[in-house]
DNA sequence: TCCTGCTGTGAGACCGTTCCCACATGAGAC
DNA sequence: GTCTCATGTGGGAACGGTCTCACAGCAGGA
């Protein structure tokens, strides 16, 4: 019943563990007669190698740990960061490396510590990220790469989307079409990506002198489709008004949310009103009516840290930092 | 730079091993002194314990792998198994397991001997499944649950839903507000749960003298929001004819993506034609109108494949298989 | 003939824990 | 004064692999 180990193998074949190991890694000699026969014990007993004593001895597990703090909602399940774990996983199963994923409300050290203890090779820290717990992480000497962080400490490997370009994109798109008067969502300014996002548009915006658009901002203490839709729920006289023509959140779930208000109070979308978000999240192209939106592209963020990390696990010593992604701007139904 | 190990704390407080390995368990004598001293180090060299060894010997991991089959698209995003997985992440933490998660496109048994090499402490099987995979995981004896699964092997603890009892639930509401015409989209057969639901609803229906709701039922290839969208738009001529008032898919994906087609021919919902899903993702209650559908309690099912396998690892007696999940109705905008 | 080098093999240390067992000390019971 | 028993400690095997090293046989060149 017990799992097969070398050890056996080497019995049966009537040969020493030595010799088998040598077979299985494949390195050093070894006889036809040898290897046959134990080829043909591993199958008939369905010999797998044991990945712990492997590691144990080797330092190496193979394995890689993805940590993904929020603060309010679950998250492998969230449209964004849901996406880039799905990446990492299919990236990392290429390169033979198992992925232990963990999320964490506390923003504790926590998880951090339980990835120490398995003694995971690297480690892949999404979103948002208290300093200490970074420093905690590099005190025992772990790789490990950020994605979509907020944190400037030098010489981390951090992978993001140009999200400053993303938001001129956006300003260009809304004035090219001819709106100026636009009422502006913005998510947590704590966030890298929303801070730069809304950067980038006001600085277009303004350039394109319509300058009092700084008033039109809302600041939001959440990013979520609820808050969305209880900002435009609190701002709605000015828009009944025609205060606006357009809204421009600085995600998906806001801008889906504000729309779902406005659809509610029959504003028509967007004919009335355009609407535009950022990230383009499965649901934005779903929605109805579909939503104009900056695509980051979370496949090539998630198969980016996987490919880095493995890089920098491997030791290799030329690991140059990774550029910025570049956004693309996805015109859908809710702009004309 | 090295971790530090049993063997530095003892040499440091001049100590054996034996005696740091007792003080470290708390199991066993040890005198105050030694005690206070081996806790110092501990804390002052950052001690962790290191997981591979401790796993090496106890033989036991506590890891858990999920591992998760789709043929389509990727998973730890998807908006249903997705919340499935955060509810497992959660709870698995609760219990101090690590979490492996493995997706897996090619239906192989490469994700499983993966897993069987890491010689994980257990199993979640999530979603359809091959016959012989599962097989061939038992033969090498880990313990396994399956959640929203499809196969009837005897003796498998499978958490599911009451399906059947949803389907019955949907009829019975759609017939109570007075629909009769029903058109139906049928997800995948193959699949336990969506061929379940269809059994319910017909049933139902029968029950209540609306015979001919047969003929309406339209089979899909896959359950996903483009399918229900383009089995939908194939099914345009009679809708427009008032052939049918009421729509009732078998998961939320393609009641969406139904609706959304509607919505773009102008068709209002629930004024002309009401719409029912099934599972209440997050996005049913986001989409504008709101989705009416079917809760299925995903976190509820997660919690418990985590606790119920928790007690086959440590060997319980009487696991007790468990009873199916009660869905319930959840009513929204999308019917009237 | 001796030396060198290639092929094939096995013994045993090692990775960092846990745990069993032997042993030492001192107190209390007889 | 011996015999328990509780308390505290250390030595060393074991877990399942990898890897270094020693060594044996045999070929070919000097």
């Amino acid at each position: 019943m017990d799992n097969p180990t070398i050890k056996e193998i080497a019995l049966r074949a009537g040969i020493s563990k030595s010799t088998v190991s040598r077979i299985i890694s494949g390195k050093g000699y070894s006889s036809p007669e040898a290897r046959d026969k134990v080829l043909g014990l591993i199958e008939e007993l369905q010999y797998k190698p044991n990945a712990v004593a492997r590691a144990m001895v080797s330092q190496r597990t193979h394995n890689i740990g993805v940590l993904l703090y929020r603060r309010d909602h679950p998250i492998a399940s969230h449209p964004f960061y849901g996406k880039i774990v799905d990446a990492i996983l299919l990236a990392a199963a290429g390169l033979n490396y198992s992925v232990f994923v963990t999320t964490d409300h506390d923003m504790s050290y926590r998880s951090a510590d339980f990835m120490m203890e398995k003694r995971v090779d690297g480690l892949i820290l999404i979103s948002r990220l208290q300093q200490n717990v970074i420093e905690h992480i590099t005190k025992f000497g772990v790789p490990y790469v950020m994605v979509n962080g907020s944190t400037d400490v030098d010489g981390v490997i951090h992978i993001v989307n140009q999200d400053e370009e993303g938001g001129r994109l956006v300003a260009e798109h809304l004035t090219r079409t001819g709106h100026d008067r636009i009422f502006v969502i913005a998510g947590p300014q704590t966030h890298r990506s929303h801070n730069l996002r809304i950067k980038g548009f006001l600085t277009c915006m303004e350039e394109a002198g319509i300058a009092d658009s700084e008033a039109s901002v809302r600041y939001a203490e959440t990013s979520t489709f609820a808050e969305g839709y209880e900002i435009m729920s609190r701002q709605w006289a000015p828009f009944r008004a025609g205060r606006y023509t357009a809204l421009f959140a600085t995600n998906d779930m806001l801008a889906l949310g504000a729309m779902k208000f406005l659809l509610e109070q029959s504003v028509r979308i967007p004919e009335q009103v355009s609407a535009v978000g950022f990230d383009d999240i499965d649901f934005a192209a779903m929605f109805s009516p579909s939503l104009t939106t900056v695509r980051v592209d979370a496949g090539e963020m998630g198969r980016q840290s996987v490919s880095l990390l493995d890089r920098l696990i491997r030791q290799e010593t030329n690991v140059a930092h990774p550029s910025q992604l570049q956004p693309r701007l996805i015109i859908r139904q809710s702009t004309s």
